[in-house]
DNA sequence: GGACGCTACTAAACCGGTTTAGTGTGACGC
DNA sequence: GCGTCACACTAAACCGGTTTAGTAGCGTCC
């Protein structure tokens, strides 16, 4: 038996298929007896509105794209995405939308990928993840029509909205807490300066140095990785003064760093303390524990569809609370070494 | 300035809206030149075909679907969707399909989420993942007419074609190479047994300790989780005689279980040896570097993408060789204690 | 009692493609 | 020289909804 169509619906209910898609849609100029009796047909009939057709008539493509650029070897140990995605799609199916999904190798790939995307008017908007900080993708989308919401910090001057939690308050309360514990000389291990939470966890760090009156730690430019990360605290550890705390700006490289002290022999917490930015599953795991940041990824990610759909619909913006960073103290912090 | 539609190249063209369609798709009833000045017209004009009109008219939604059934706080670790993903996107892409994600909070939502996906007919078929042993989804899917590839390995007498690396001979290397390390005791920390790939990861070890003619080793049956890993871990350590080695479903469990050791002060591998399975970023920077199984998680979506395409064109499977997996030899394997 | 307006509803156009039935033309066979 | 067939192409129907223009019926007002 095919699905039902809207003229079964319509004929069942001795109605013309117009009155049946007014009474569906909540418009005026059906009775309410009559809006009743084809709402139960439809139920008893088990329709639902096809998106496909609607999709075609009202020229909407009742899809959100979500872009990642990056090679997916480079994608397997990222844990913000599941569940990321998690939360968009927990908004998106409340209101009939779905997520569409593209992997792109790199990010020049990804400018086609936009193109197609909406070329095709396979969606309605999109998410931009990962910004850079001199990125070309918002004016990219603002050239194509195409409604976006930016995932993170945003940037100033930025043409569209960006929704994110704001990641300065929890590195600084890293900060804090490893002053607090009497370190002086705090490292940092940070993520690309050319990305936007690269430089403003960095910033961050920096900043809340600064407050204290200490002087500026030194630090090294990662890229996200655990095989950077591990480099770079190499690079920290081999310095004539090394830093007594390192706070790097995600688990993957924290982790990664911990594991390159173990093996020079270096007590974490004892010789060095390590901070986190994530609070991934394993981090609670390694030994010692990690004492990192934990963000709502998941609300996040509810947060931007809702203003992404609001985006298109030209709605205004309406608040939507997300739960602050908050840190989270385990083993790997202790007091600094005397 | 709006989408060119068909009629716009047609008018352009100086041909009929129908001759322009059998240009595009490559079918007889066009001349060669005329096909020509066609797609050339076209090209100049910008235009591709709506996939949102397609849709409707071929009944087809050219989108497959991908339901991951996981509380979205569980899929954040998950190294396995983003680089799967990558692979199915890159296979997909390439004729013109979609892939649409949907998260679903645990598995008696997924029914709803299939049941909703073929009502609305948002997708042509989809993946499923962590099959159970007992699992009623693939019978689901056949009620519905929706076509389905079963990702990992399948069950015998399942209605659905399975893709997936075979990941016996992996755990089946892992445990021969600790044998060849002179351990005798080895144990398991196994995935849900409920699941198909916890069940054939253990008897896979089972297996392959019976053929060196050692003891069955302990084992614990676990939840692929860090938390749980490590809850296991504790328990084969407690043991009156524990295992000189264990082999672990995968590197989340493993990697969790090293702390574990650490923690207790035994030394890894120099007490107890660990492998891991699914050769995670992290996998070779914790310390020791975690002895693992590799597995070609982005070839393996491809292969998926492929057979579900095939299966929705209803045409014949083709052999796609998927690369093996593969014993990566790192620290936390070495000689059984004496 | 006719003009007017309102409500409830229908018929038909439309979104942008694909597909089917049908038409005109030239080549070919006999 | 005429029937026939293949070929190139067009017109129109169709997919399943939404939306617009139009109509019937009824109450109201002057």
């Amino acid at each position: 038996m095919p699905r039902p169509t809207i003229n079964d619906v319509a004929r069942a209910a001795g109605v013309s298929k117009g009155a049946v898609s007014l009474a569906f849609n909540n418009r005026p100029g059906v009775g309410e007896e009559t809006r009743a009796r084809i709402l139960e047909t439809a139920r008893e009939l088990g329709w639902t509105p096809s998106p496909r057709a609607r999709a075609l008539s009202v020229s909407r493509a009742l899809a959100v794209g979500l872009v990642m650029a990056r090679p997916p070897e480079t994608l397997r140990a990222d844990p913000f995405f599941p569940s990321f995605i998690g939360g968009v799609e927990s908004e998106l199916s409340q209101h009939g939308y779905a997520l569409l999904l593209q992997v792109v190798p790199e990010h020049d790939a990804e400018h086609q990928s936009y193109r197609r995307l909406s070329a095709e008017g396979r969606v309605d908007g999109v998410f931009v993840t990962d910004l850079f900080v001199d990125d070309s993708r918002p004016a990219l989308l603002a050239e194509l029509g195409l409604p976006a919401v930016i995932v993170g910090p945003g940037l100033p001057e930025a043409y569209w909205p960006a929704v994110g939690v704001d990641d300065q308050p929890g590195i600084t309360a890293a900060v804090e807490h490893l002053i607090e514990l009497g370190h002086r000389r705090i490292g940092h291990v940070a993520g690309p300066s050319e990305m936007v939470h690269g430089t403003s966890r960095r910033e961050a760090w920096a900043n809340a140095l600064a407050r204290a009156g200490l002087p500026e730690g030194p630090w090294v430019e990662s890229d996200f990785s655990a095989e950077a990360g591990a480099a770079a605290t190499r690079q920290l550890l081999d310095l004539v003064d090394p830093p007594s705390a390192i706070v790097y700006a995600n688990d993957l490289m924290a982790i990664a760093g911990m594991s390159v002290a173990a093996a020079r022999g270096l007590d974490v917490p004892g010789q060095l303390s390590i901070t986190g930015f994530e609070d991934t599953e394993l981090a609670a795991h390694v030994q010692p524990p990690l004492t990192t940041v934990s963000t709502d990824v998941t609300g996040w990610g509810r947060a931007a569809a809702r203003r992404l759909l609001e985006l298109i619909d030209q709605r205004e913006a309406t608040e939507f609370p997300l739960h602050p960073t908050r840190l989270v103290v385990r083993g790997s912090t202790g007091p600094a070494p005397v």
